[in-house]
DNA sequence: TTATTTTATATGTATATACACCTATTGATT
DNA sequence: AATCAATAGGTGTATATACATATAAAATAA
C-alpha cells in the first residue's frame, strides 16, 4: 500500500522525510501482521526477541546486559521482560558466581519448545506475504544501512 | 552501522528476514535520535504526530477517528494521547453538533507554536544526519511499498 | 585498607501499545 | 415507535518504552 493511503496525506516535505515516515509505518505494519500469531503463544514481540537471542547462544547462558545489547529496541527494559518469561517458566535466572552483580539467563526446554513452534508459525506468515526478491531485499538492506551511516 | 553490529549476530535465515529486522531496528534508531529533541518540548513522538496531523487540516477540526486513521501506528490509543495534549492546552475538545458521538479536536495557538519550534528542531537534526540522495530515498520508498504489497 | 567510581541489575514513574469491553448515540429493521 | 445493530469515543488491564534513580558488587584510586 502506498504511504499516501496508509497515512491519508501527501504532504511530504522531501523524499527523505517520506522515507522516514515510510520506515516507521512499515515497522508498525510488520509488527501488526505477526502480533496475532505471537498472541496465540502468549508471547509479545519483545519476549519473542529475548527467547530468540537466548536460543542463539544455547546452551550457554547470557547475562542481562548481553541480552540488552542484542535487542532490536535498545531501550527495552530487559529485567522486566525476563520477569514475565520467568513467571511462565520459559527462562531461568541464576546469579553469576564469577561476578555476583550479573544475573545469568538460560532458556528452558519449555522456552525452546514454544520458540520453535512460534518461529515456525511466523515463518509461514512471512513466506505467505513475501513480495520482494532476494536482490531487492539486499538493496533494501544496503539503503537502510546507508541511512544509518551517521553514528549518534 | 551494519545490522550485524547493531544486533551482535549474523544469523539471518535470508535477506528478506534480515530486511525485516533491519526495518524494525532502523525505526527504533530513527525514533531514538529525535526523542531527546522532543523531550525538550515535553512531547512524545505520538503527541507530536497528533499535533502534526491536526496542523495538516488547520483551521479545520478533526474527530478522533480521523486522527487515528492518519496515525503512523494505527493501534495508538488516540483519546489518551489527546488527554495529555489537552492538559497541556495544546489541543481543545468539543462535542460535534451534527453527531454527538464525535469529539472534535482543534489545535490551539500554543499547540501550533510548539509544533513549529519542534518541527524546526527536528528538521535540523534530520538534515545533519542526511546520508542518502533523493534518488536513493525514492528507491527506498518503492521497496518499502513493494514489501507491503500484500493487504492484511 | 578505606574511599571513590564504575558497572550490573532492579525498581519507580509517565506515557504508549495492544486489545477487550463499556456507554452513548445514531442508523437500520421490524 | 420499538428494537437491534453499528459506530464513536472512553476506560480498563497487561505489558512495553523511555528514562531516572536505587542498590549491591566490583574495580580503581587514595
Amino acid at each position: 500500500m502506498k504511504l499516501e493511503n496508509a497515512l491519508l496525506t501527501n504532504k511530504f516535505s522531501s523524499e527523505a522525510q517520506k522515507a522516514t515516515l515510510n520506515i516507521l509505518y512499515t515497522a508498525w505494519w510488520l509488527k501488526s501482521i505477526t502480533s496475532k500469531e505471537l498472541k496465540d503463544f502468549d508471547l509479545t514481540h519483545e519476549q519473542y526477541n529475548v527467547l530468540r537471542i537466548l536460543k542463539g547462544k544455547y546452551p550457554d547462558e547470557l547475562c542481562v546486559k548481553d541480552i540488552a545489547r542484542r535487542m532490536i529496541e535498545k531501550s527495552s527494559n530487559v529485567p522486566r521482560i525476563i520477569d514475565r518469561l520467568e513467571i511462565k517458566k520459559l527462562v531461568k535466572r541464576t546469579v553469576s558466581e564469577s561476578d555476583k552483580r550479573e544475573t545469568l539467563i538460560t532458556i528452558t526446554k519449555s522456552g525452546l519448545s514454544i520458540l520453535e513452534s512460534s518461529t515456525s508459525k511466523l515463518n509461514k506468515v512471512h513466506a505467505s506475504i513475501q513480495t520482494i526478491t532476494q536482490k531487492e531485499a539486499e538493496q533494501l538492506n544496503c539503503l537502510l544501512e546507508k541511512l544509518r551511516a551517521t553514528e549518534v
